[in-house]
RNA sequence: GGGUGCUUAGCUCAGUUGGUUUAGAGCGCUACCCCGACACGGUAGAGGUCACAGGUUCGAAUCCUGUAGCACCCACCA
């Protein structure tokens, strides 16, 4: 951090593998991302956990540099920021992880007991778990890692219960045998929310039945025959002529032989299949549905790894998908298989395990939806919870209106064990407790005898993932068991959430049920739902289909910061994004671009100057004013951005102030005059705040380079590092419409030129002549003072600016809005190709008057539009006529010559 | 079957309540340039009848209707 600094002692390239590790220490030893409760207002995101044993994908490096480009922005605004981080234990993801392990090692899940089974399965979770956390530190990730939380630690662990209980105790939680999504993989059940429903080819089987006593038969029609083992009744349409005359006979199963009424039920739809369906309770919500209704037998013909059980008589212990080959056939040989259509059909896959789900009639845990879940619509409803973006709030309304209760068991061991506690014979007896202890006390007051521990056992089951993931922003301040947790009443409600609309029903709806049910508050006052993240052939990334860079290897390719601008730069929310590498190079080299603007900037201090700390400008001249007014005007907008949630747009505004302006112009103008001079310190102390307040604006985005440089700037102590860094302050003072009208005027006549010296090959050290014809005299005088500017950006000889200007003879020339510039250029004009030129651009802006001419000679326009409308196309006309006139002047001149 | 959204330059997308140049950006492309911050760079260019067809309006990429194509979400049709 020397005051001076050579320019060969700053590499040409930026190196972040040498300043990422170095600063993100530096932070997290200095407590810099360490939140405590104080008086400042608070600013809070928890971190969607992920699975515990996961691995990081570009998914959660959206994600999480999305988050910390919120938190690290509200730090620097002075807010009191905490992002909590956290693992998940994933329930069914990791055991199936676990089960599959074990399953190499020749051990199978049947061998273990729940406890050797749970050790195992700890043994992985120490050992994988937190690798994800880890990688996040690469990414620069600003969490209060004190604070980590996992959700089968003790005290989240018991809040689940508490929930559990507390829900059971208001009523909302009731055991019941329902018919519920059946994983013969993972054997266990599943919410509707874990069932992936895929479109796919199968085969619509019309099979006979015969009906007793009679010669004909009735043709049934289904996607899978292996049921028919299992069918106890046949049904019709109580209106459709075709059956009219068999309904409340009896018809005859095939293959085994079982005796059924033919009944007759509105739910059949006559003109699909044969008209005819079988029906088979136990194994189809619908079926399930008619069978209640006429009290039908129930056979569950299928054991919990789908294979065929005892109660199904033929094909037993063959898996259901054997069992249906095997049954076709014997269709076929009884000739009872009267055709196969090829059909499509949806068929419901595990989210997990992506097995072919089986509807199952099981005896499960649920929570009652519709009453908890009314605060939760309302307040997204009317934006008390704001989703980013809006159009969210549809499909969330239209699961909210529609949701049905929740199957919260799962058949699995790592998890919340269901705290109910069974007695006596069969398992209809039951207490809900938090402990043993309170358990066998309950089990004796309800029961009337005097129960031991030994008689009475608790459940197997454990409970949904999401079931105590929806707990998360109060249990990691532990807000569930301790409510008025002075924590907790300083961090909740959170602020944002960022997340994925995969997880809109899963976990995000929860949160909300869950926090103002039990907080009667809401969980966060903002969603933002990211994209998915898919490849450039629109294909989602995924470990199969190999299409996922290693985050980390692209990190260690194009630095962390690279990647987080790669990964922010086309994605609005709730867009998918077409991941292409290409945006992290683009990344990599903006900050290359910002590294060597840096390099500028020091090569050309001065050994004993103590530079000013802020921006403040002595006798500031049209390109400071310019400067400071877009600096201003991008604050400004930047902010109205980010509070809206458009993060890319905003790193845009900084990106092109960054590179366009400051780099293109303020710096190239700023120069020394001559070569190996350097800048005037108070010119270069200038340039210097103005560099200061870029890095700021960019911190969050790309927080590594920005530190690095900041540091290097001039010395920083501990708490003045860029980090805490102020956010820059608007000044709508700063902005002036005139200085950058002007500025921007001379940039085009800059431009100009340059196009002149293109055309006619003439090269950027070549002096030549510019001549300006201004349209006033104030004009002529701006430009006179300027001349500096245009001298420091072209090679010029003579210059003059005037109001009164002929063009010479052999010269290029050009008009920018009536302001004509002449060019003389002796010898090396082609005086066709400048006739052409000129006759190019006399074509478009007679195009474009046409079109102005258009408007104003209509009557319904001139009456009808704002007054200030019709001016300003009355000016564009007369700006027009004016450029025209000049352009058709130096046409006659051309030609003359 | 229901719902939501999309269709703007070769690619990825902006375009805020209809009216500031005959629509913008980045990448890519073309030409010229290693000028003492940067070739991971500079300068100048080329490139779009805003999916299609109607309508509303003085005026539409922007609002309405229809058509086609695409994407996603939800749903118990065998």
């Amino acid at each position: 951090m020397s005051k001076s600094t050579a320019l060969q002692d700053i590499p040409k390239h930026f190196d972040p593998n040498n300043v990422e590790e170095k600063w993100y220490t530096f932070w997290e030893e200095n407590g810099f991302f360490h939140s405590e409760p104080d008086e400042r207002e608070s600013y809070t995101v928890v971190i969607p956990p992920p699975n515990v044993t996961g691995v990081l994908h570009m998914g959660h490096m959206l994600n999480n540099t999305i988050q910390d480009v919120l938190v690290r922005r509200a730090r620097m605004l002075g807010k009191n920021a905490c992002w909590v981080p956290g693992t998940d234990h994933a329930s069914i993801a990791t055991e199936a992880k676990v089960v599959q392990k074990l399953r190499k090692e020749g051990i199978t899940k049947a061998d273990l007991t729940r406890k050797e089974f749970l050790d195992h399965a700890w043994e992985w979770t120490d050992e994988h778990g937190g690798i994800i956390l880890q990688q996040l530190r690469k990414l620069g990730a600003s969490c209060d890692w004190e604070r980590t939380r996992f959700t089968l630690e003790d005290d989240l662990y018991e809040a689940v219960i508490d929930c559990f209980i507390e829900l059971y105790d208001r009523g909302y939680i009731y055991r019941g045998k329902r018919m519920i999504n059946w994983d013969p993989e993972a054997q266990t059940a599943l919410s509707d929310e874990e069932v992936l429903h895929r479109e796919v080819q199968s085969k619509l089987y019309h099979v006979r039945y015969k009906v007793k006593g009679e010669d004909d038969g009735i043709t049934i029609a289904t996607t899978r025959p292996e049921t028919i083992l299992a069918d106890t009744a046949v049904c019709v349409h109580p209106d459709d002529e075709r059956y009219k005359d068999l309904v409340g006979k009896t018809a005859i199963i095939p293959v085994v032989g079982r005796e059924v009424p033919i009944i007759a039920d509105e739910y059949v739809d006559p003109e699909y299949g044969t008209g005819c369906l079988k029906i088979t309770p136990a194994h189809d919500e619908n079926d399930y549905q008619i069978g209640q209704k006429h009290d039908l037998e129930i056979i569950d013909m299928l054991n919990a790894d789908g294979t065929v059980s005892e109660a199904g008589q033929f094909y037993v212990g063959k898996d259901r998908f054997e069992a249906r080959k095997l049954i076709v056939k014997d269709l076929e040989k009884a000739d009872q298989l009267l055709e196969v259509e090829e059909i499509t059909n949806k068929i419901g896959y595990s989210e997990r395990t992506d097995a072919i789900i089986e509807p199952r009639l099981s005896l499960q845990w649920f929570c009652k939806m519709d009453e908890l879940s009314k605060p939760a619509l309302e307040n997204v409803m009317n934006d008390e919870i704001q989703f980013h973006p809006a159009k969210f709030k549809n499909s969330y309304r239209h699961w909210m209106e529609n949701i049905r209760d929740w199957c919260i068991s799962r058949q699995l061991w790592w998890g919340q064990r269901i705290p109910a506690w069974y007695y006596g014979d069969g398992k209809d007896h039951y207490v809900i407790a938090k402990t043993e202890d309170e358990a066998v006390e309950k089990a004796r007051e309800k029961s009337g005898s005097s129960l031991t521990k030994e008689q009475i056992s608790q459940d197997e089951d454990v409970l949904d993932t999401w079931f105590s993931s929806w707990l998360w922003p109060m249990t990691v301040f532990d807000g569930f068991k301790d409510p008025d947790n002075e924590e907790i009443n300083y961090y909740y409600p959170t602020d944002d959430l960022v997340t994925a609309p995969e997880i809109m029903f899963f976990w995000v709806a929860r949160m909300i049920i869950s926090g103002y049910e039990f907080r009667g508050e809401k969980p966060f006052s903002n969603v933002y739902y990211t994209g998915i993240v898919r490849d450039k052939k629109r294909r989602k990334m995924s470990k199969s289909l190999g299409n996922s860079p290693d985050p980390i290897k692209l990190m260690e390719q194009y630095g962390a910061d690279g990647v987080r601008v790669g990964m922010l730069f086309s994605s609005p929310a709730g867009n998918d994004l077409l991941f292409d590498e290409q945006l992290c190079e683009q990344g990599r080299n903006f900050a290359n671009k910002i590294w060597n603007a840096f390099r500028f900037l020091s090569m050309n201090k001065q050994e004993d100057v103590e530079y000013a700390d802020k921006l403040e400008i002595e006798e500031a001249n049209l390109v400071d004013r310019w400067m400071l007014s877009r600096l201003n005007e991008t604050i400004e907008s930047v902010n109205k951005e980010m509070e809206s949630f458009r993060i890319n747009e905003a790193l845009r505004k900084i990106y092109s102030l960054i590179w366009d302006d400051f780099c293109d112009w303020y710096i190239e103008l700023i120069k020394a005059d001559e070569p190996g001079a350097k800048i005037p310190d108070d010119r270069l102390s200038v340039a210097l705040s103005f560099f200061e307040e870029l890095m700021k604006l960019l911190h969050p985005f790309m927080p590594f380079i920005t530190e690095e440089i900041w540091q290097h700037i001039r010395p920083r102590k501990t708490k003045e590092a860029m980090i805490v860094a102020q956010w820059p302050e608007f000044d709508g003072a700063a902005v002036s419409e005139s200085d950058q009208e002007l500025f921007t005027q001379i940039q085009r006549i800059i431009s100009s030129v340059r196009n002149i010296r293109a055309e006619f090959n003439v090269s950027p050290n070549d002096e030549i002549d510019l001549l300006i014809n201004a349209n006033d005299e104030k004009s002529v005088e701006a430009l006179q003072q300027n001349e500096w500017v245009f001298r420091k950006l072209q090679s010029i000889g003579e210059f003059e600016a005037k109001a009164d200007l002929q063009k010479p003879k052999t010269s290029a020339s050009s008009v920018i809005e009536g302001t004509e510039i002449f060019v003389p250029l002796e010898g090396l004009i082609d005086l066709d190709k400048e006739r052409e030129r000129v006759e190019r651009e006399i074509n478009r802006l007679e195009g474009f008057l046409k079109s102005v001419k258009g408007k104003l000679s209509n009557e319904g326009f001139v009456n009808n539009a704002p007054d200030d409308v019709v001016q300003r196309e009355r000016d564009k006309q007369e700006d027009t006529k004016n450029s025209l006139q000049k352009l058709k002047g130096i046409l006659n001149e051309l030609n003359a010559e």
